[in-house]
DNA sequence: GAATCAATTTGTCCAGGACAAAAGGTGGCG
DNA sequence: CGCCACCTTTTGTCCTGGACAAATTGATTC
């Protein structure tokens, strides 16, 4: 494939960017951009660096900003503004370069070294130790070299995969078979799954019973599953990537419908910066609060 | 939410079926199907029957077949062709009633008792075997179950989790390590991660290194990983609901892109109906011809 | 049977208008 | 000072109807 290919068609871009060709085709007649050019057939051809320009403009979209303060801005601007928003590096020095070190083998695709280090320091660690201070800040270091383009996809994929393998592997050896009994999933348009069985290794830990569906679920089937399935708590993982109004407004639906003594989870990086309050959903900014929502909701349901 | 909604949007019906709104507006308008209602606002009301027989039309098509031919049929007279068109029932009868009295599980949300039976039956069967003669069948019993509406999207991820952490974890406890190295992975809009990890799990067996990138690589990346990791083969998988027509355009134009010296090889029942034929492509119509597969490379390629 | 060419089918794009829903701002009131 | 009701602006999605290229089919010839 060409690589360098340097203009898309509007099908291109709305793949690439999630924005719908009739709000590309819309802020190209308000604001005057996008400008593409035109192809023999007046069909639209965005460069690359416009369309670069457009995912930025996305992803703080997704945040709350608005796009008439932001589609006049450069593209550096841009990406200042969402660094600002983001990542704000990692504290301890030690998990750093423990990181650091891991990246570096992905970087090189060694796939197999990658997963006996993986495996080494999960043992080292213990499984909750291992998830929020190794793979909790090993996600935001990708997700921001992603962002700065020093990773690629097949990178991201197969770190995905590995910690994946991982995770699933451990959550499995782990009993669980206690109360509460937790329904772990995500709604439509997230795809991430990192996040989800994250959660459920803490929950897991302390010996709460878990039951993942995956990613994906439609709000109806989130219930009926819920009602169906006896369970005491809902949670739901967002990443970063998915736009915080999007999760406020299915958290606030799910609630509606879900009855009252289910209680409603919700964790990830899309509502780590806004913490919005939603009545009767607990929000978990920071995946090592999920044993202390734990204990919280034992002490409270089991006297 | 209002399981029994009776009227959908275009943007909900485009989300549901998958059909892009333009060729919503533009069968209407040439075919006289769909005929939506409206509301006040003159905008579009798909009633669900409508919706339903889109759908239909939806599979046909990207198994082939024209717009023109099918639109003016009745969606009972769709259904049967497309029955015709997939499942074939299953011919072995011990693996038939081993397979339903695991769905039988599935379909009471006994997760942790589905989970411990297809251990039992993994651990009894070996994992090939499993494989082939287990989870293949049951991917078809729940596909056409599906189909038929007995089973919902809660209890079809709880089965894809399931699985997938019992063929995860079988997996990491074999070797492999030794030759041929294989890439695994779907291209982009193929979400269903079972294929990839079913062939995984054949292909481990035999000793063959494998590294799986998940699901939605978009072309260029394959390649790139492939020639960057070494590989020999790169194996994609196709589900049944894949379009044929998008699984051959991107397996030539990958192949086009690929070295001569790194095969490719395709498998899943999206090829299985059609066996399509492309020049330097190898067609896995069956899961279990994998491994005669893998055998014939190494005559080829180790002498 | 294979290959070439014309006719038909089909999906995607375009322009520009309309409008509802969301967000932001303002002022009064407790 | 916080909160609520109301108004203005911003923003995204939908609409119509026209155009055309790409894919597919069918006819004709070799």
């Amino acid at each position: 494939m060409q690589k360098q290919q340097s203009t898309f068609s509007i099908a291109a871009v709305e793949r690439d960017t999630g924005l719908p060709k009739d709000t590309l085709r819309m802020w190209e007649r308000r604001y005057g951009f996008p400008q593409p050019e035109r192809d023999s057939n007046d069909e639209r051809l965005y460069p690359a660096d416009q369309v670069d320009k457009l995912r930025l403009l996305k992803r703080l979209i997704d945040q709350g900003m608005r796009p008439g303060k932001l589609i006049m801005a450069s593209a550096d601007e841009l990406a200042r503004l969402l660094e600002n928003h983001q990542p704000k590096g990692i504290e301890c020095p030690a998990a750093a370069s423990r990181c650091s070190s891991l990246i570096e083998l992905l970087r090189l695709h060694r796939a197999d070294e990658l997963r006996r280090a993986l495996q080494q320091v999960l043992l080292k660690q213990g499984l909750q130790e291992f998830v929020t201070s190794t793979i909790a800040p090993m996600n935001q270091m990708i997700g921001s070299a992603w962002l700065r383009g020093e990773i690629d996809v097949a990178e991201e994929h197969l770190y995905t995969e590995q910690v994946q393998n991982i995770l699933r592997n451990a959550i499995s050896a782990q009993g669980g078979g206690s109360r509460p009994r937790v329904l772990l999933t995500t709604l439509p348009d997230e795809l991430h799954v990192l996040g989800l069985l994250m959660a459920e290794a803490m929950l897991v830990s302390e010996g709460a019973t878990c039951v993942s569906l995956g990613t994906q679920m439609p709000l109806a089937d989130i219930d009926a599953a819920a009602q169906a399935g006896g369970f005491d708590i809902v949670a739901l993982s967002f990443s970063a990537a998915f736009p915080a109004r999007q999760a406020i407004d299915g958290l606030t639906a799910l609630r509606q419908t879900l009855p009252a003594n289910i209680s409603l989870w919700a964790g990830g990086r899309a509502l780590a910066e806004r913490k919005p309050g939603i009545a009767g959903v607990s929000i978990i900014t920071d995946i090592a609060d999920a044993t202390g929502a734990l204990e919280e909701w034992r002490n409270k349901n089991l006297q």
